[in-house]
DNA sequence: TGCCGTCATATTATCGATAAAATACGGCTT
DNA sequence: AAGCCGTATTTTATCGATAATATGACGGCA
């Protein structure tokens, strides 16, 4: 059976197609019996719109598009956040996945692609400063994520550097003197990591204390389980530390399980902090210290100046620092 | 600046917009020395083609969506395992969210929306087999998860009550007798809970124990929050038990912060088990046993009906039970 | 020289909806 | 009765690409 188009639905009713694209869109007013007859034709054959050809003629999709690096953790938690924010809109949300490998990347927001959008929130991952700018996109678009970003986008990033340096002042403040920062790493590419870094080398500066280029320890990927392999090696290794400021909750929770597999206690030998305030931070023992990305305000965020794109704004861009807050769990010794 | 168009790109080079698109798309022969006049023209103007345009005439969207009830956890890492598998086949893979509200769901699914996509993986959490049935589209589709669903669908579902089975039997195994079904129910309405409630009473049985209906502790949603919740109430009230059988990792995720909190020790005191074998699982100490949905194989078989189905195949529907199998962790006395 | 086949490229029609312009119609004024 | 107006509805053109069909150019062969 073919579908049913409009043009079907109008000679059931005995009326144009234009009629019935006015019945169902409200744009001119139909007569109450003509619009009763269409909406009984539409009914009866169970017609229901193109949204392509809508979309070809029309230019609107109502649909906004999350592309994100990996649909897991971080990006699935800001997505549900997101989500009802476009929708009470009435826009629909969709996630897209870039694998957070550049080229992947660069063909999601390949201009093609974002034809099917009225806007877009990209988690920027794998891109660096210079592809961006090669982005030409006349698209609303609104970038997340802890790299640097060409001015003319919008953008909203967390406070890295304070949150990382909240963290470990506050295991300094209890006790800890030789704290990892597990996952930060040196290299300035990769600002999340590197800014956080920061965060960690100036609440030691800030105590007094000595920068170890040794308890900056990286990871291999930004997964539990390469933040365990890491941490295990340092161990292993014999460099002694009494604290962890771990780039991300989910590498966190590989610290975690690293240091109850080597019989370190949490927090009584080593406090652990960690990054995002996941929804796992509060259920693991014995409570995982985590500075608050403050989800739902960064969504807030970005919706918001995504809209005001969408609404036909093209004032100068906006660079929005998120600020971030401390939450304070059993793994480091200010907790319950 | 408009858009780009075919035909733009054909004025440029001097030829028509069909030797454009045959040169695009492979379809006819074209000359070299036309053939490199259009790709010189494509690069000068920096054409790239029309997608919804496409879609209209041609029919094929080359995507595919992948409709979870949430973006968090489970459908998070099921979809990550599903994306590389399509676009193995040059497609595209997008994730769209119901709330896991029947409304939500059935907008979702509609006809309209349905469109966009061809081919759709559907992970069915609100929709009861009598709404199912009236859905109808031509577009392959292929159901996730542990409901009832009409024949006619390609459908792929856990061995939940053989999972629920397997985990409970082995905490018996190793020496617990009154063990609660956290998360489960008697609702035979809801049949991930009820199949995998129906596993851990057969369990009991098969090891002469006693069903008792106060160990059926139901949840106010399947979260680590009210896992916890429950699981605390147990506790106040007094009922002794010594294992857990979580009707998924989330909640068992929230029972670990129950007992850690309540100062029993796992799995000394209680052994617990999940259901899903999330990343999370091998992290969080002592280890989580889990029986392990086998995500990979539950997406491959699901792409591989979908494949089917979008290449053209009729035949009759599948109806999958993915087997599962328990991962042993420390939290149950078998693990290490 | 004339006819045919083949390959390359161009034309035409179409996917389904909708914006913009045109028309029909009844009522009301003068 | 002629003219005008506002409302309801229809007609026409279009979004941009592509399937199907048509045309053109050239070489081969009798």
């Amino acid at each position: 059976m073919a579908r049913v188009t409009m043009a079907d639905v109008a000679r059931e009713a005995g009326v144009s197609a234009m009629t019935v694209s006015n019945v169902l869109n409200e744009r001119l007013p139909v007569n109450e019996p003509t619009r009763a007859r269409v909406m009984a034709a539409v009914a009866a054959l169970g017609y229901e719109v193109n949204l392509t050809a809508r979309h070809l003629r029309a230019g609107r999709t109502d649909t906004v598009a999350f592309i994100v690096p990996s649909f897991h953790d971080y990006f699935g938690e800001i997505a549900d956040k997101i989500a009802p924010l476009i929708e009470a809109d009435g826009r629909h949300l969709v996630l897209e996945r870039t694998s957070a490998s550049p080229e992947y990347e660069m063909a999601a927001v390949s201009v093609a692609r974002l034809q099917y959008y009225d806007g877009v929130l990209l988690s920027v991952a794998g891109l660096d400063r210079d592809q961006l700018d090669r982005m030409r996109t006349p698209k609303p678009i609104v970038l997340l994520g802890e790299r640097d970003v060409p001015d003319r986008f919008n953008h909203v990033r967390l406070a890295n550097e304070e949150g990382a340096r909240l963290a470990t002042a506050h295991m300094i403040e209890h006790g800890s003197r030789r704290i990892l920062a597990l996952g930060c790493t040196f290299d300035t590419a990769h600002m999340m990591s590197s800014d956080r870094r920061a965060g960690w080398e100036r609440a030691l500066r800030d105590a007094g204390l000595d920068v170890d280029a040794r308890h900056v320890v990286p990871v291999s990927t930004y997964t539990s389980a390469a933040g365990r392999d890491a941490l295990l090696d340092v161990i292993a290794s014999g460099l002694p530390f009494d604290g962890v400021f771990a780039v991300t909750d989910v590498i966190a929770l590989g610290a975690i399980a690293a240091l109850a597999e080597s019989g370190l206690r949490v927090p009584v030998d080593v406090q652990l902090a960690g990054f995002d305030n996941l929804d796992m931070a509060r259920f693991v023992p014995p409570g995982l210290t985590s500075v608050d990305a403050n989800h739902e305000g960064v969504a807030e965020t970005a919706v918001g100046l995504l809209r005001r794109q969408m609404a036909g704004w093209t004032g100068p861009a906006e660079h929005v620092v998120a600020p971030v807050s401390l939450v304070v769990r059993g793994s480091t010794r200010g907790g319950a």
